[in-house]
DNA sequence: CCAAATTCTTATCTTTTGTTAACGTTTTGA
DNA sequence: TCAAAACGTTAACAAAAGATAAGAATTTGG
């Protein structure tokens, strides 16, 4: 994929929110830069702050955390997602957490510096935070109903959810993260899976 | 409290994220509506769309799903914050869940008609913008974290973390609605209390 | 191509949680 | 004021999940 491409695509993510004319396109564009994450190389890490806010243009993200020594997979970003370790970019704090290509990545991509300057654009300003409010309002929705699933739904319910939205997940991603992902252990998804197939058999 | 108290104090939590000159403010206050709820009154129910984004400026308000005849509770919301049935107020779609006081509640209210109004007024759109951008990435930073303790944390960690932040959830809220907020039942919230004690005893 | 690492399942045992019910206390509301 | 409802704890049992380890299948990376 080339950068054309990966620009392309990230203006019809946004259009999603707001529509653009080409001149406003164009000088959104020059704030713009394409990161090129490789396989295991990472978007953010504990103890960094992240200075990027980005549009998967190809691949694929994961987000973790290290508890005693171990990873434990929080979230994943494909294909037309933003990814950010975002409270770190927000705040400008350290990240806690690592964002890691699960493939080799392509990402289009704000610095915080490059953003900010978007937001004070006297010709886009207005359109970037309305933009980027619905963004992080969409964004917003997506996590309010993850966090209403960890409170109303068992482990169980959450994988038969995952199974019938049919999530890129499934076939992408390694089990034992989606088990994280799921709040559980991969030994608890594996005999959660067991189950469901007794029962469907 | 009186209508204006409850301003002054809207204004003040939104200032807080977006400074206002007089007449900004003069012209955003016009938007506003007060929204008187009594105790176990809803701002929100399912099957209705949520019509209004507020602001608690005294009181609280639980929000609960109900789930096989049962009342499940997954948040609240205390004075100084937003208040809405969030994903129905923006999306236009019937709520799934209940946003009810728990007390007598004064609220600072936009309506949804009004608040799209105030986004393109001339003279504070660009602002309001901007300030709604900054709340909802804020929320969606305190989603995020959330997220991670259910997927980092066991229950008695999350529990251990809420003591030591001394939330105001502990003193207002009977415990059951604290273990469902926790991601567990009130039986095994109580367990847990009895082994905490147990150690520090 | 092949050794090493990863992935998934399964088994065993322990711990935790859910479920139901009972009990005393406190709160509520008519 | 007083009966009813709500609240928190505890007990007993069942169900589920965590921890650990072993083993087979697959993937990987040099």
């Amino acid at each position: 994929m080339d950068s054309l491409t990966a620009l392309n695509q990230f203006r019809a993510q946004v259009e999603i929110f707001v529509p653009l004319t080409e001149a406003e396109w164009q000088v959104l564009k020059s704030y713009l830069e394409i990161i090129v994450l490789k396989k295991k190389k990472n978007l953010a890490e504990p103890g960094k702050v992240c200075n990027y806010l980005t549009l998967v243009a190809k691949g694929a993200v994961r987000y973790f955390h290290i508890k005693d020594g171990e990873e434990i997979t929080g979230y994943f970003s494909f294909e037309n997602e933003f990814a950010s370790s975002y409270k770190s970019f927000l705040t400008r704090q350290s990240a806690i957490n690592y964002v890691q290509a699960l493939e080799d990545t392509i990402l289009v991509s704000f610095s915080y510096n490059n953003l900010q300057q978007a937001y004070a654009d006297e010709l886009i300003g207005h359109k970037m935070e309305r933009m980027c409010r619905l963004i992080a309002e969409h964004y917003l929705i997506c996590c309010e109903d993850r966090i209403a699933s960890f409170v109303t739904q068992t482990p169980e319910e959450r994988y038969n959810k995952l199974l019938e939205t049919g999530g890129e997940v499934l076939q992408r991603i390694p089990q034992h993260y989606v088990a994280n992902f799921l709040g559980i252990t991969p030994v608890s998804l594996s005999r959660i899976r067991r189950r469901i197939m007794k029962i469907s058999a």
